[in-house]
DNA sequence: TAGATTGTTAATCGATTAACAATC
DNA sequence: TAGATTGTTAATCGATTAACAATC
């Protein structure tokens, strides 16, 4: 049903499909290391062991164009996916919070080949304003908005204590942010306009703890044969 | 095909579901401190700015019975998600990698109080076994497997680059671990029996780059013309 | 050609949202 | 009582899975 309407043309992209584009990414990459020049997405299931179906529905989600009988030519989808994603567009970021997760997220250099680079760290600690990690820095919160509006950083990392999540998150909307990567354990709150992603692991402790239990056995309810399914 | 067997009639618990009960659990225990005493699912989701009729679905779906006109004792909501969770049930775990990342995960105190101890960590770097870190000793990888055994561990953190997760994932297998969080940006595979939770960042961050350049104006499916003219 | 693989459409499944009944 | 809130059922929506057509 193609109700083409030129401008709604728009295909919806599955928020589950782009997060499951890395792992197809790194196996390619893999993949050319080892020589391939081709691939299909039967390779890719395979490799991975993952649904095939999923694995076609993603890749043509990206709108690549492939050959029947052949596949892809592997460089070209790597290039492709890379594109899709932003991956070889440079975006700033600035890192609020230089405790030992902002350190550690400082230190992350892949993540510039991932189109992402944070360009300074802020903390309110007046022990660590002034130190250097990583080669960075740290700066004063209260400089992060002016910051933010002088260098036209689109995305900020929030590496802060809970109870300071949101503020420092209202700092970045006031400075201009246009989205947010969270890892606060807190629930903030931010106009709509704003691109939010939370990287809270109390969310996946809370499954995790739940699935455990339920498989030990412990009784929610009764417990009863779980039928595991997607990894 | 469900058997609608009255007496096995388990709920399902939606994935998302789970991972939602923690951000009204924290809530909850904010209102405890303000010294409020009953809760609704309503008042949850005017204090959350979430929808309330999915609030209501997520705390029905915990079994829970409330009181209609009243809602529900404010303490024992908290008791009951806790519960529910088995964050009131200590469980222990081991970690493999004692790098920045390993290191701001073993200093996550609140882990405890969320039902997950970390017992022991592990490595396989000689300049790092026998480190203290946050009070305890990196042990040399080799051991973990024994050492899971022993102590009849049930959950297992990869902290390590990627190259190493599968690896030691399967060591953690081999010594009879149940379930795996997997903080390293790499696609492991274990038996089904075996829970397997995946922390990856490039996940999010596809995600998020994606979002980010739709949003500027950035044209994904522009590019695919160029792309597509080559061949 | 034959058949593997892409491309596309349909069916199924599950989660969200909406509607409404029960009840304190 | 009245009406706010829980409890439950139905409708909608979106994503996954399956089926099949096109094509190199």
């Amino acid at each position: 049903m193609q109700s083409d309407d030129a401008k709604t043309r728009r295909r919806e992209i599955p928020e589950a499909s782009l997060r499951r584009l890395p792992i197809y990414y790194r196996f390619l990459q893999k993949m050319a290391v080892d020589g391939v020049v081709r691939v299909s997405c039967a390779d890719l299931a395979r490799g991975l062991g993952l649904d095939p179906t999923q694995v076609r529905k993603d890749i043509e989600m990206t709108g690549i164009v492939g050959k029947p009988r052949f596949g892809y030519p592997l460089v070209h989808l790597i290039g492709w996916l890379e594109n899709f994603l932003g991956w070889n567009r440079a975006k700033s970021a600035v890192l609020a919070g230089a405790g030992s997760l902002g350190s550690a997220l400082l230190g992350y250099e892949k993540f510039r080949k991932h189109g992402m680079e944070i360009m300074a760290v802020f903390d309110i600690d007046g022990a660590k304003i002034g130190q250097r990690i990583h080669g960075k820095e740290v700066q004063p919160l209260g400089f992060l908005p002016d910051f933010v509006r002088r260098t036209h950083t689109l995305l900020g990392l929030i590496a802060t204590p809970a109870d300071a999540a949101q503020s420092v998150a209202d700092l970045m909307v006031t400075g201009g942010i246009r989205a947010i990567w969270n890892f606060a354990p807190a629930h903030i709150r931010v106009p709509e306009r704003i691109i939010l992603q939370n990287e809270d692991l109390y969310h996946s402790l809370a499954s995790l703890s739940f699935k455990l239990e339920r498989q030990l056995g412990a009784p929610p309810f009764e417990s009863e044969i779980s039928y595991a399914k997607d990894h």
